[in-house]
DNA sequence: AAATTACACAACCGCATCCAT
DNA sequence: GATGGATGCGGTTGTGTAATT
């Protein structure tokens, strides 16, 4: 006897999700959380396979993520941890507050990769591309090299990386997931140790990062909203938090009205599901904690603003 | 203005892993 | 320990849009 699909294949529908489905999601997970994703579509409504609903949310509903563009830091720090993780796109998201696995490999596939060639440097390896052991690399995967190699861009990059390291661990006080960036960190990276602190680039991109004022705030605003980069996971979701104060303090603001998900003037509707927040009660959600008054205030503002664009 | 190319990103697929039985 | 189901992850493809020719 043969595993069962995921879902069954008849009648399920594929493609882009339309705005009306991706409401119905929303209301559904902010009602019940998602207890289990195979159960999802039939208890909300979905004519889709549990593995899309899922896919769904945590790549483009969720109210958590950032949207547009990688900041310069952001990508810095892509290519760090990609030096040190290799292609666990999922590690190195959580490590970056607001960005999914797919929208990182989306950026590292489209954008840092080329980068890095024209730089002369191996997206893979980190290493300069015409180095007399290149072949040797070849062999190796990246998760091999991250675990034996001192990348360039590695090297590079840091003093940085240490600087949030060390910082977010202080700031969030926790170290369950850094510890594990550090354990890479400290068996793979010397450079970590031994780099010089007079680098001049790297000094350079510590101080893009630092002065990168929506990604510091991300990583050290206490009163952030957003999860720290560790506790950025899916099981923290299952109640999950609204919006957050600092994603709204971007432009790129997540736009629900943009999805279709909130209604459009001509619907002179009042409810969106952020209203249908109010509506359940912050509370029933656990959103007390995370979500006061000013913030659901802005997050309004914002969606009117959205609104009002259209 | 139309055709072509490049880019951005949403979504799917298949395999791996975890976990309950 | 074996098995099967649910979920997670990474690779890849498809599609819409902007830029260029």
């Amino acid at each position: 006897m043969g595993r069962q699909p995921c879902c069954d294949k008849l009648g399920v529908k594929k493609g882009p999700w339309t705005a009306e489905e991706d409401k119905k999601l929303i209301n559904f997970i902010l009602t019940n959380g998602h207890c289990c994703w195979r159960a999802v579509p039939k208890l909300a409504g979905l004519r889709r396979c549990g593995k899309s609903c899922r896919l769904r949310w945590t790549n483009y509903l969720r109210p958590d993520l950032k949207r547009g563009l990688l900041t310069e830091a952001e990508e810095q720090l892509v290519i760090d941890l990609h030096a040190r993780l290799g292609n666990r796109w999922s590690k190195i998201a959580s490590r970056l507050p607001g960005r999914t696995d797919n929208e990182i490999k989306n950026h590292w596939n489209t954008h840092i990769k080329k980068k890095l060639l024209k730089m002369g440097i191996d997206p893979v390896t980190h290493e300069p591309l015409n180095k007399d052991d290149q072949a040797s690399n070849m062999t190796e995967t990246p998760q091999d090299h991250a675990n034996n190699t001192t990348s360039t861009t590695t090297k590079n990059l840091t003093t940085q990386t240490e600087n949030h390291n060390h910082l977010s661990q202080e700031s969030s006080g926790s170290t369950t997931a850094n510890s594990e960036l550090a354990e890479n960190s400290s068996s793979s990276s010397p450079a970590a140790e031994n780099s010089s602190s007079g680098d001049e680039s790297a000094l350079l991109l510590a101080d893009t990062l630092c002065n990168d004022e929506s990604f510091m705030n991300n990583l050290w605003d206490d009163n952030s909203k957003l999860s720290p980069p560790e506790l950025v996971d899916d099981s923290l979701w299952k109640y999950s938090c609204p919006p957050s104060s600092t994603t709204y303090g971007d432009q790129k603001v997540v736009n629900y009205s943009d999805m279709g998900i909130l209604p459009s003037l001509e619907d002179n509707c009042s409810s969106s599901w952020l209203l249908d927040c109010q509506d359940f009660g912050i509370q029933d959600f656990g959103f007390d904690n995370c979500f006061d008054d000013f913030e659901l205030n802005k997050a309004l503002s914002a969606i009117e603003m959205g609104q009002n664009l259209h």
